[in-house]
DNA sequence: GCCTGATACCTTGCCGTACAAGGCATCAGG
DNA sequence: CCTGATGCCTTGTACGGCAAGGTATCAGGC
């Protein structure tokens, strides 16, 4: 049938749900992109929407904010490039800055993800 | 530069990106702890804190307005018991509502949890 | 010639959660 | 009597996500 209809059927619920879930996933995800190679905004959105099962689907109003910000904290490093194109890039570097930060990021991350594991996991046996 | 005399030179940064990942799992977390048997407010900050390796640290600030909004969707009810004791508690017990929700949170976490760890995974032979 | 859609960047303003900081009351112990 | 634990609550602020809007270039259809 009309797979196609992606359109959340019963909720602004979940749609709300799943934004504050990811909520600090984004910063993960596009320095970890970032970490393999430079890319340009564009880019990202497209790289970003097609990984993960589309789980991350990063909106523009997210992601250039994000990347000021992360340009600002010197995490990252913008360049312009034009280069006979009429259209101009302005491609995204990480620095070593961003990668130690990309590291505590993926600790964290990786630690919540172990925690709620184990919360989830022990309910039967609680404490107390 | 290596001057931070501070007490906390990064854990400021950790404590706000911590707070940015976790977004949403306290729902999560305290949905499932209720899933199992009603609990009182005070009594859940302290099954949440000695859960998952003490990765939720849950704020009373937190707690108590994410309780009242539980409450108000119809996710959890609310109890007051004084039974002899000076100091009546509020207990909450789950809804089917609430399990419900529950069931959809778990899904997505899940669904999250799986996408990151696939970006995170597949990051070398990333497409284009 | 015009109009749509893709590329490519950007901003403003609102929303919702987390939480610091504060408050109130009861009770046990030194 | 004063501190700390129990037990509940609130207000103000911070901050990321994003809807909705904007600019500009270029390819293609009609």
């Amino acid at each position: 049938m009309a797979e196609d209809t992606e359109a959340t059927p019963e909720s602004a619920t979940i749609a709300r749900l799943r934004r504050e879930l990811a909520r600090g996933t984004t910063e993960l995800a596009v320095l970890s992109v970032l970490s393999v190679r430079r890319r340009y905004g564009y880019e990202l959105l497209r790289v970003l929407r097609q990984t993960g099962e589309g789980v991350l689907e990063v909106k523009e109003g997210t992601l250039y904010p994000l990347l000021h910000r992360l340009e600002d904290s010197g995490h990252i490093l913008a360049t312009w490039e034009a280069e006979g194109r009429a259209r101009p890039r302005k491609y995204y570097v990480i620095t070593p800055d961003g990668r130690a930060y990309l590291a505590m990021l993926r600790t964290e991350w990786s630690g919540l993800v172990d925690g709620m594991r184990q919360l989830l996991d022990t309910l039967g046996e609680v404490q107390e």
